[in-house]
DNA sequence: CGGAAAACTGGGAGCGCTTCCAGTTCCAGG
DNA sequence: CCTGGAACTGGAAGCGCTCCCAGTTTTCCG
C-alpha cells in the first residue's frame, strides 16, 4: 500500500498500461488521431478517466516544438502606460481569439531593462509560438529584435519608421481627419490640436489627419501642442493653447484622456463647451461618456484590434501568410462638439 | 557549406562541443553551478556567445519540472469585467513582482465555459508553477478546483464562503466604514448606500462596513440598493434611491464607477453635490479624479495588491508558508463629500 | 479461398536540458 | 614519492510525450 504518498501526476505510460495498450495508441487516442480501433480507444478513455490523467503540456511542447502559448508584449518606458484601459480591451479581444485556437496568453510588460531582456530571450528561445507587439516608440530595440526573430510576430499599430510585414492598425489618419472635419463643418475655423507624443506612430498619424483636414478646408493648421496621452498633460496642453491662441473655437485631442483634460482646463478657464470651444477626442473609452459634457470622439474598435492581432498571429503560426489589416474608425457625436 | 539552411536554434550539445567540454559542464556554466574550472567556464561562455545560444525553456521545464510561469486567472461571467482598470493595475504590480522572480505571467480570462475548462487543465496539469485567482463569485467551481489542485494558489480577495489558506485582500470593511464615518462626521444623517453585487465578497464586505458605521453612530442603515459595479447601474441605483428616499443627504457607493454614475444621476435630478447630497466612492481610480465634482473615495493599493499576490505566490513556489495579508485603505477627500 | 491492400499496433528514437554518480585529476601533507 | 580527500568532469539516465516505421492483423476482391 502506498497510502499517504502524494500521488504523482499519472503519465501516459500508466494510462497505456492500465488500458492494456502501448503508449503510442494511448497518445493517438488523446490527440484523436486515426488508426485506433474502437475497442482500444474506449479502453484508453476509461483509463484516462480512472486515473484522472491530464497530459503534461511541457512534455508535449518539447516533443512537438510548440509551446501552446502566444505572448502579448506591451513596450514602454513606464509600466503605467499599461494602466490605460485601452490595453485591457485589447487583451479581452486577443484572449478570446487565442482561446479559439487553444493557445495561452502570456503578458509581457517590457518597461524595465530587465523586462526588455526577458522579451528578447523569449523571442530568441522559442519560449512562445508567436508574439504580438504593441506601443513601440521610435528606436525601440524590440522592433528590430522582433523583425530578426525567427518567430511569427504581429505588430499592433505600426511602429515608427518600420514597415512590418504583419500588423493590425486602426485608421488613425482617417479618424483624425473625420474628427477635424466634424469640427470644421460645424462652423469652427480656429481649430487647434492637442497631439500625442510625436515619437509614436499614433501621435503622428492623428496629427497628420488633423493637418490634412485643415489644409483640405483651406484653413491654417496650428502647430501641435504635445501631450503624452494622459489627462493631466491634456489639461496642460489646453491651458497652453488657450494662452497662445485665446480666440480658438475648436480642439481636436489625440485621445480621450487628453480630451477630458482639455475639458477640465476649459472649465477652469471659464470657457463653456461646446458653445465657446468645441472639443473632439479619440478612442471612445469610458471616460468620454462620463466626461462633462460627454465627449464627442472617434470610436476605434479596440477589442477587434486585439482579436484581429491574435487571429493574424494564429494564421501565421499555422503557416499561412495573412495580409495586414487596418480597422475603420467612426465618429461618435456627443455634447462636446 | 550549409549555406541557406535556416539555421536551427543551437543546442547545449553544440555549445559543449564548440567549447570542448561535456554537456554537463556547459549546463553547469549556464546555471552557474559550482564545480567548473575557470578555464572551462570561459570557454563555454565564449561558445555561447559565438553561437548566440539561448537555452530552450521548454526542455529546461521538462527536466526541472518547473514551467517558469505563473498564471493570473480572472474569473467572471462576462469578459468585460476585465475592462475595469482595476485589473490593469493589479497586473502591473504582479508583473513587476514576477519579473523579480524571473517568472512569466500567463493571463487567463475565465469567462466562457471553455475558458474555465482550460483553467482547470492548467491547474491539474502543472501547466504553471502557481496560480493567482481573482474575482470569484459565490459557487464559482474554480474555487474548489483551486483548493484541490496540487499547486500553489493565492487568492486575490477572499472568495465568498471559502476561507482559503493564502490570500491577499484589501480592508474592504474598514474602508467602507471610514467612508461612511466621513459622511456622518460631516453631519449627514440620512446616508444610503449603493452596494456592489452581494454574491461577491467585495460587495458584501463594503456593505458590512457601511452598516457597521451607521449602527455605531446610532443611525438606521438603509437597505442596500445593488448595482454590478458599473457606471450605469450606479446611476440607476441612485435614481431608485432618490425616488424612495427623496430626503437623503449622503451616499456611499461601493466603487468609483457606481459613484460616478450616482453623480450623474444626481446632476440629472438637479441635486447639487455635495451641498444637497454628499457622495463617497471606493477604489480611487482615475474616474474619481476626473468626475465632476471630483469624487471623495477610499483609496486602495491596487498595484500593491497585485505585487503582494505575486510575492506570496513566489514564496509558496519556493516552499515557504507565507501568511495571508490584508492591505490597508485610506480616505481621499475631494469635492464630492 | 488466396493474396494484396488497408487498418492497426507497439517498439523505439528522439525533443533539449538537468542531474546523479562513478571516475579523474590535482594537491597537500606525510 | 606516495596517499587521501577535495575539486572536477562527463557518461548516462531520465523528464513525459510525439511520431516514424516496421511488423501484424483484418478486410476485401477476384
Amino acid at each position: 500500500m502506498t497510502e499517504g504518498v502524494p500521488r504523482r501526476q499519472s503519465t501516459l505510460d500508466e494510462v497505456a498500461e492500465l488500458a492494456g495498450v502501448s503508449r503510442s495508441v494511448a497518445s493517438r487516442v488523446l490527440n484523436n488521431a486515426p488508426h485506433v480501433s474502437r475497442a482500444k480507444r474506449e479502453a484508453v478513455e476509461r483509463a484516462v478517466h480512472r486515473l484522472g490523467y491530464v497530459p503534461n503540456p511541457t512534455a508535449r511542447a518539447l516533443a512537438t516544438r510548440q509551446t501552446g502559448a502566444a505572448a502579448l508584449v506591451v513596450s514602454g518606458e513606464d509600466p503605467s502606460i499599461f494602466a490605460d484601459p485601452f490595453f485591457a480591451q485589447v487583451i479581452v479581444g486577443a484572449s478570446a481569439a487565442l482561446e479559439d485556437a487553444d493557445l495561452h496568453l502570456m503578458l509581457c510588460l517590457a518597461a524595465s531593462d530587465r523586462g526588455r531582456r526577458r522579451v528578447e530571450q523569449l523571442l530568441r528561445s522559442k519560449g512562445a509560438d508567436g508574439v504580438m507587439l504593441m506601443a513601440l516608440r521610435e528606436d525601440d530595440p524590440l522592433s528590430r529584435m522582433a523583425e530578426e526573430a525567427e518567430m511569427p510576430v504581429v505588430f499592433g499599430g505600426r511602429p515608427v519608421g518600420l514597415d512590418p510585414r504583419w500588423y493590425v492598425d486602426v485608421d488613425n489618419v482617417g479618424g483624425a481627419r473625420q474628427a477635424t472635419e466634424h469640427l470644421i463643418s460645424a462652423g469652427r475655423t480656429r481649430v487647434a490640436t492637442i497631439a500625442g507624443r510625436l515619437d509614436t506612430e499614433v501621435g503622428r498619424a492623428r496629427y497628420r489627419g488633423y493637418r490634412d483636414a485643415m489644409l483640405a478646408a483651406g484653413l491654417d493648421p496650428y502647430p501641435p501642442e504635445v501631450g503624452d496621452f494622459t489627462e493631466s498633460t491634456g489639461a496642460a496642453a489646453m491651458a497652453a493653447l488657450l494662452a497662445r491662441h485665446p480666440d480658438l473655437d475648436g480642439v481636436f485631442a489625440a485621445n480621450d484622456n487628453m480630451g477630458a483634460g482639455a475639458l477640465r482646463a476649459l472649465r477652469e478657464a471659464g470657457r463653456p463647451v461646446p458653445r465657446d470651444v468645441a472639443v473632439v477626442g479619440f478612442d471612445d473609452l469610458a471616460v468620454a461618456r462620463i466626461a462633462d459634457p460627454p465627449l464627442t470622439t472617434v470610436h476605434q474598435p479596440i477589442e477587434a484590434l486585439g482579436r484581429e492581432m491574435a487571429r493574424m498571429l494564429v494564421a501565421l503560426i499555422g503557416g499561412q501568410d495573412p495580409t495586414p489589416l487596418i480597422l475603420p474608425t467612426r465618429l461618435v457625436t456627443r455634447a462636446s462638439a
